[in-house]
Parts: structure tokens; sequence; C-alpha cells
DNA sequence: GACATCACG
DNA sequence: GACGTACGTGATGTCC
């Protein structure tokens, strides 16, 4: 029906009503997992309301939620203080946005926003057409913004008080009717918005003086006429600020709108999208009230304790039934799909691994299970010969074309992606100028679900829980010299390869949605996990400038150094051998030379790792040289050689690739190459760090955690007088030291405090008498005394280790602060694994909780530095280094650390402060 | 592809 | 009493 006389439109004001929802409703948290959940609840209160209604004389037959879109709108462009002073939402609300847009869809509401422009400025644009189409508006906000579009068939209605707004409300609050309301705020400025107005004029004056002379622009002509000098001086000197403030109060009713009045039609809502989205929410009451209203039994919503759910019915996979979608109408169909369900799986294939430099080569889409497309773009065929004879295979849509139409689907507040690891998906689509949100990720999921327990690739995943072994990629590319790229894959074929990807991973998908419910790791997975990939993607695509000179200067030198340390060993042997074999090295050294202390591993050869050469280097050569060689071998090979390949043609940078699911404890891992590891302990290896630079006019800066992991470990096994060390700013292994050995602080040698340093590292690594022997080399009775004594010293951290693997032993898992889950299926074994289960299981809550903190610094690191000249460009576990303009660094240094220092806020409170050091430099040498 | 070795926190 | 042993990673070269 199109819009005209007799209908009745309502807009609801969905950011403002969530804001104040949130404020107004107490903290209402799902009981299955803690996840914050009040101001959703407050908002399906709100729409099941305007459902309910839907019969009588103010019934609305058109309806649409606007919000805010986040990001900057035109007003910033105007006045870039424009809401500057606005905090940053509080950190139990963030996660209720994208489920605010779910909810809205699953009442099968349209749900509208735009970038560059405010909501309330689309609701102006409405409301004007609304109007002139002769049709009535409801604004459903008490916001004052909006009241200057009162009049003339508009109203407002504030849902919390349930009191409507007409033009005679209007006048009540601002003194003057709706068409001179935005005079008023010119004058009378906004603190919550940061619009300057006129200094010392409030409402009541404004409107005063806006009824006395008409309107603002009469008013400032005639402003010498105006008695009070103070009022006459202001509105003469700040009218340049006066007329900014109007135009920044006045919303823009020219707003575009690419959709026509039609498709917000009243619609019934779908129960079997609307239902199991409330009792996901764990609304008991909503789910019941509206399933009574529909007429169907309310599904279930089980109490938290159940952790298995039962694993719904679903179709078997089948690749030949999945589409190949070869043109824009069958494309349409699938987008229009998506948008109907209000999610969508996708996949992409490339022709390669390299995020960085690898082609599209198709797309894949699932929005049912077993429902699945695949949109090939790029497949060749022909001879991939040097004459460039190959074409585009025939059958294929427009890359460009697709994407233009698949890129508002993509970036649909509304609709949900679903990946298989979004990180690599989201950094091609940005490559084609696509920003996919909001996400989630199947990869992330399992990982926040199951870490500890399998890894969480598709293949493993799918097998596990869907009991498929999905086509192998090998299978179409086949393996070494002879293996080809994607785009080289018949279509056919590709298609079944694709498309059964984004069913496996829509699949999964629903599988681990209630899981984490169930399981409680919600929390991690929207607050640790979810948030973490953009930020990821963003520091990977920024990479770090390499100086490609330094390394190969530095290569010639080990080359050099390396070839005459093989001569002096072959010299020392009386024979040529390869020094790299430590087969070979073993050989030489124990059976030839005839030296002690020769033990063979389990393949039955001579083991030559490093702290037994060393041992052997205080009476030899031999070894001492081998030594010298292997640390420089390796700095060649995986270091100055390795690096120089690494360097990206197009960015002459440096992109590594970081693994968030890489390690069980919420640590990250970094490959292709790893930048973690990057040597610094020794003096030549520290110089590779020379070839790591900050661009021409830059500087590369450094903040690191102190001590992080001893500081958690004394607010987790509450050792006071560890805290109380930290808090005075302790020399920590000196003060344990002093404990221990009865040593005052002022006598202190450099010997007795490494000593404690290794016993206060052990406790974190779930310490052994054999262990702490070998490190320190001294006797294991010894070594055994010291961890004795450590613990009369520090009586609680024996209790923590005991507790923390009697919960793994019940629980099967041990947990961080912030809840993540890290599970121990080894716990119970018998045998030599019991030790390596128990230490894992004292030291993850630790290092996990590390990970946790310096997680939640990085996700909220691109909104604070937003405004600076500044990149992030790496982390090393408890470091994160930059790329800051010269003239920005102290100011850098400054939001970074106050981030990191107070990344555990509000969600837990340590009783030891978190202490951060800064460096900078022009190369990462410098800065650590 | 398994193993040994060694780079980092 | 014996078992083995510090926690968490990734890259490289050798050898089968």
């Amino acid at each position: 029906m199109s819009f005209g006389t007799g209908c009745h439109l309502h807009l609801i004001d969905g950011s403002a009503f969530i804001f104040r929802a949130f404020h107004a409703l107490p903290p209402l948290t799902r009981k299955s997992d803690g996840l914050p959940i009040g101001a959703v609840a407050g908002f399906c209160n709100m729409l099941f309301k305007m459902v309910e209604d839907n019969t009588g004389p103010n019934a609305p037959t058109h309806v649409a939620v606007i919000f805010d879109h986040s990001g900057k709108s035109f007003r910033n462009d105007l006045y870039d203080l424009y809401k500057a002073n606005r905090p940053p939402a509080p950190e139990e609300l963030v996660p209720q946005f994208p489920l605010t847009r779910v909810a809205t869809k699953a009442f099968n509401i349209a749900c509208i926003e735009k970038e560059g422009y405010e909501a309330d400025d689309i609701i102006a644009a409405l409301s004007v057409q609304a109007r002139e189409a002769g049709g009535r508006v409801t604004i459903i906000s008490s916001d004052k913004d909006l009241m200057q579009l009162v009049g003339g068939g508009v109203e407002m209605f504030d849902a919390m008080k349930n009191k409507r707004i007409g033009v005679e409300q209007v006048e009540e609050k601002f003194g003057v009717g709706p068409d001179r309301v935005i005079d008023v705020q010119a004058l009378a400025g906004d603190s919550v918005d940061n619009v300057p107005g006129a200094p010392g004029i409030g409402i009541k004056t404004a409107a005063l003086l806006i009824n006395e002379y008409g309107d603002l622009e009469t008013l400032l002509d005639r402003a010498e006429e105006i008695k009070q000098p103070k009022r006459r001086q202001t509105l003469l000197e700040k009218r340049e600020q006066i007329e900014l403030s109007k135009q920044l109060v006045t919303l823009d009713v020219n707003t575009p709108i690419d959709f026509s009045m039609e498709t917000l039609e009243v619609q019934d809502p779908d129960p079997e999208v609307l239902l199991p989205f409330l009792a996901e929410m764990e609304f008991r009451t909503l789910t019941k009230r509206v399933a009574d209203k529909i007429g169907v039994d309310a599904p279930i919503i089980a109490e938290p304790k159940a952790a298995e759910v039962a694993a719904p019915e679903q179709p078997a996979i089948d690749p030949d039934k999945y589409e190949c979608v070869r043109d824009a109408e069958a494309l349409q169909r699938w987008i229009d799909l998506a948008y109907k369900r209000g999610w969508v799986a996708v996949d992409t294939e490339t022709t390669g691994l390299d995020e960085m430099v690898v082609d599209l080569v198709g797309i894949s889409l699932a929005v049912e299970v077993g429902e699945a497309c695949y949109i090939p773009l790029t497949h060749k065929d022909g001879s991939d010969d040097l004459f460039g004879t190959d074409q585009l295979s025939d059958g294929q849509m427009n890359e460009v074309q697709a994407l233009e139409m698949l890129k508002p689907l993509l970036e649909d507040p509304a609709v949900i992606k679903v990946f298989q690891n979004a990180k690599y998906d989201c950094k091609i689509f940005t490559r084609y100028g696509v920003n996919v949100a909001p996400i989630d990720d199947t990869l992330l999921m399992s990982y926040a679900l199951n870490a500890g327990r399998h890894n969480h690739g598709m293949d493993v995943l799918s097998e596990r829980y869907l009991d498929h072994s999905p086509i192998p990629i090998k299978s179409l590319l086949g393996t070494g010299k002879s293996a080809i790229t994607f785009d080289r894959v018949a279509i056919d074929e590709a298609t079944k390869y694709a498309a059964e990807d984004a069913d496996i991973t829509l699949r999964l998908w629903q599988m681990f949605k209630p899981q984490l419910h169930a399981n409680q790791v919600t929390t991690v997975y929207e607050t640790l996990e979810r948030p973490l990939v953009p930020v990821l993607a963003q520091m990977e695509m920024n990479g770090v400038q390499v100086d490609r000179d330094t390394l190969s200067r530095m290569s010639n030198a080990f080359a050099q150094k390396m070839a005459a340390l093989e001569a002096e060993i072959h010299e020392l042997a009386g024979e040529t051998f390869n020094v790299g074999s430590p087969a070979q090295v073993g050989q030489i050294l124990f059976e030839k030379m005839e030296l002690p202390g020769g033990k063979k591993g389990k393949t039955g050869k001579y083991s030559t790792p490093a702290d037994v050469l060393e041992d052997l280097a205080t009476e030899h050569d031999m070894p001492a040289r081998i030594l010298d060689w292997r640390q420089l071998s390796k700095l060649k090979s995986t270091y100055t050689d390795a690096l120089q390949t690494h360097i990206n043609a197009e960015t002459g940078r440096v992109h590594t690739s970081y693994l968030q699911t890489g390690a069980n404890t919420g640590r990250l891992a970094s490959t292709d190459p790893n930048l973690q590891n990057i040597p610094v302990r020794t003096e030549d290896g520290r110089r590779i760090r020379e070839a790591f630079v900050a661009a021409p006019g830059n500087t590369l800066i450094s903040l690191d955690y102190s001590q992080i992991e001893l500081r958690i470990l004394a607010h987790v096994a509450r050792i006071d007088s560890l805290k109380q060390a930290f808090r005075d700013g302790h020399d920590i292994h000196a003060m344990t030291a002093s404990e221990m050995f009865d040593v005052p602080l002022d006598e202190m040698t450099p010997d007795i405090r490494r000593q404690a340093k290794a016993i206060n590292f052990g406790v974190i690594y779930g310490i052994s008498g054999f262990g702490l022997a070998r490190n320190l080399r001294i006797p294991r009775g010894e070594a055994q005394g010291f961890i004795n004594r450590y613990f009369e010293r520090f009586p609680g951290i024996k209790e923590y280790m005991d507790d923390t693997v009697a919960f793994a032993k019940d629980h099967k898992y041990v947990q961080t602060l912030f809840g993540r889950k890290i599970h121990t299926p080894e716990i119970g074994a018998k045998g030599p694994q019991a030790g390596f289960a128990k230490r894992a299981a004292i030291n993850a809550p630790i290092q996990g909780t590390a990970a946790d903190i310096i997680r939640r610094a990085m996700i909220r690191m691109p909104d604070a530095i937003k405004d600076l000249p500044a990149k992030m460009l790496l982390q090393v576990h408890d470091e994160l280094i930059f790329e800051v303009a010269d003239d920005a660094v102290d100011q850098t240094i400054d939001v970074v650390r106050d981030i990191m220092e107070n990344a555990a806020d509000p969600a837990v409170h340590l009783d030891v402060p978190l202490v951060v050091d800064a460096g900078t430099g022009a190369n990462w040498a410098q800065a650590h």
C-alpha cells in the first residue's frame, strides 16, 4: 500500500532509546552468562508494546527504527568539537548495540541508519516526506532536538514516560512554538552535544528574546537595541558562533532517503525468528507474552545449568544442491534472502593465502541450512602461459557489479555476516572497498567454547560437530609443484567446495550460538574475541617498515663469521662435517672426542642442546664455537634472510598475521613472519631490531607492562606482602630474595636477586625442584629447599596452586579473571602427562589473565588514538608498538599508557597497580 | 613430516 | 616410589 492520507508512520529513535533504557532500568544481566542485557530488554518491551497496540486509532500503518551510524556526521565538518564532550559508551552497553539491531529485525521492523548522518536527520527527512504525502507521524523519542519537527500532523511520544509530546508540550519546554525551537537552541546551546550557543543565555532568556524579536536573524540584526549591556555584547560578539550553533541544531530534512515509504509498512513478525531470538536473550516473561499473542507455544528457556545443548536436527550436507550464481538477478534473490533472515554466512575464495597480495576469485553465501550458493567472479580458462592468452571463463558475473550489489548487505548493521575466520575475509573485502560489519566468527566461538579441547579449523569442527568431512581443498588444487590456484578450478567443482564451506559455517554458527550462553562464555566472546577482529586486521594491514639494506648487510656479516667459525670447527675436529646437523655434532663431540655428558634422545641420537654445550664449553673450544655458529645461523636464516622475503612489494612493509586462536591461554600468536620472537636477549640479535624502523617523520614507541604476570599472581593468590611491594613500587625480585634468604635489601647482591627472580618465574610456570635446579644449575636438593622456603614465606602461593589444580580436576577447565575458560582434559591423566597438565593448569589463569588485559587495551585503542597521528603496529604479549608522527610522541604515550594501565577496569578490580614502561626511537632497538 | 634446536614473552 | 619435568608459542634445517 502506498503511503498517503490515512497512513500513520511511527519513527522510533533507536539509539536514544537504548541510552535512556540503559540508564533508567536496573542493570539486568542474562542469567546464564552475565551478559548485560538491560537495554535490549527495555528496547524489546517497547517494540512489543508497539506491535501489541497495532489496532485502534493511533496504530501505525508504517514503522521504522532509526539508529545513529557510528562515526562522524556532517556536523563534525561544520564544527570539529561537535559532541566532543561525549564520554564513550559504557562498557556494559557496547555489546547491546548490535543486539538491538538484531532485535529490530526479529520483530520484522525496518532498521535504518546512514553513514554521515545522525538518526535525527533521517527522522526529520522521513517526517517531512510523510507529512507532505498527507500522512500522520509519531516520533517515538523524547529528544528535545527532535521537537523542531512537531506540528502539522507530526507529534512525539515519550515511550519511557508513556507521554505524548505535541505543540503544547514543546511550547512548555522551549517557550516558543516548534518552528522557533532551533532559534532558541542556537542561543541556549547544549552542553551535552557541545553546541556552543551564546554564553550566558539559557532557554528562558533565549525564548524571551525570540518572542520579542520574532526570529533569530532579526534578533541578531537588531542586537544593538538590547538594553542589558552584557547580553547585547554577547550577541554582537558571538554572532558567528550563534549562527554556527543554529546550523548544528537544524535537522537536515533533505537527508537522502534511498528506499520507498512502502517498505516500512507494518508486518507481522515471523514467530520462527522472533521467538528464538527472545529465548536466546532469556527474556522469559516477554517470550511468553509474545507466544501467547501469536497463539503458539513459548520455547523453553533452559536454566543455565545445562552445559550440553542438544544439536538441532539438520538435513544432510549435499554439495550437488548448491546453486552457482551467474547473473545479477540470481544474486539479488540471495541478497533479498539474507536481508529477510538478518544473517548470512559468507566465505571468500582467493588465489592464495596472503590477504595482502591475493586476488578475489569468488564468494559463497549461505542463508539457511543446506541452502548455499557460489558466485564465481574471476575464474580463468585457457592456458596459463606467458602470452596472457588466458581469459575469464564464461558464465560469471562482473566482479565490480557483484561487489557493488553485495556491499550494502555486507555493511548493513542489521545483518550479521558469519564467517569461519572473519579476519581473513574482512581483510580481502577491505582491499576491495567493502567494510564488513557486524560479524560473527565460528572459529572464535569454538575458541571461546573449546580452547584446550581441540583445534578450531573448519575441517576439525565439521567432522567433530557435523559428522561430515568437507571436500579437501587439495582435491581441487593438487599439491606440490603442480598445484594450481583457485581461479584455475572449474566453476562447477568450485561451487560445490565453496558453497559447502558457507553451509558448514552457517550450521556451526547455529550450533555454537546457544552453546555460548549455556557454557557462560558469551561475555568472553563478545568482549574479548569478536571486537578484536577489526583491531588485528587493521594492525596487520598497517604493517611495519623494515629496512632491507640493513638486513642484507647483516646477512653478509653473519655469513663471513660463520664461514670462519666453520673452518675452525673442522680444524678442531680433524674432519669436515655438517655443523648444522645435531646428529653429526653429537657424533663428533661424544664419540670421536669422547666428551662427557652425551645423552641419547628417543631417536637414538646424541642430544646437543645449548645448555649441554654450554657446560662443555667451560673445558673445550669446539662446543663454544658450535654455539657461536648456531647463534649466527639462527639469526641469519630465520631473521636477516627470511625477513627480507616478507617485505611486501607494494607497501615496502612487513605484514605479519596474528592468530587469535593460536594459544589456548588467550595469547595471540604471530606467523608469516613471526614478529613476536625477534631477538633481543643477545647483543648481536638485538641489532636485528635496528632494521625495524619508523617511516620518515615518525617515531616508533613501545609500551610494555612491567611484571604483569607476577602482579596477577600476587592478586589471584592474595599475597599481601607482594601486593604491597607492587603498590610501593619496590624491586620485586630483590624483595623476594630478602624475604627468602633473610638478606636486608641494602645488602642484596646481584646473584641472590637472580636466584629469587628464577624462583618467581618458576612459580608462574608451576615450579618443580628439578626444573629450578636445571635453570639455576644447582643441585636438585638445594633447589627443592628454595621452593620449600618460598612456600613457607608466601603460603598463599601453595594454596593457590593446590586450589587451581583441584578446580581443574573438578571442572576439567581453569578460568582467567575475565571468565575465559581453558580446558584441561589431561588433568586426570596418570603418568608423565600428569605433571605437564598440572603445571599448565597453574600457569594458564595467570598467562591468560595477562592476555585478556592486553586484549582489552587493544580493543579500546583505536577509539583512544583516533585523533592522534598514530598507528598501532605490533603486539608482543605484554608490549604494544606504535608508529607516531614525531610531534605527537609524548601525547600518544600518555593516551596509550592510560588505556593499558586501566585495561582491567571496570570488569575486574586488581589489588595491584598495573605499570607500563615506555620507550621511543627511530627503530625498534632504540624504542624497546 | 617428524625431530631437534632456538628465537621471544 | 617412579615417572619425567619448568608455562606459552613459530621457523628453520636435517634426515628419513
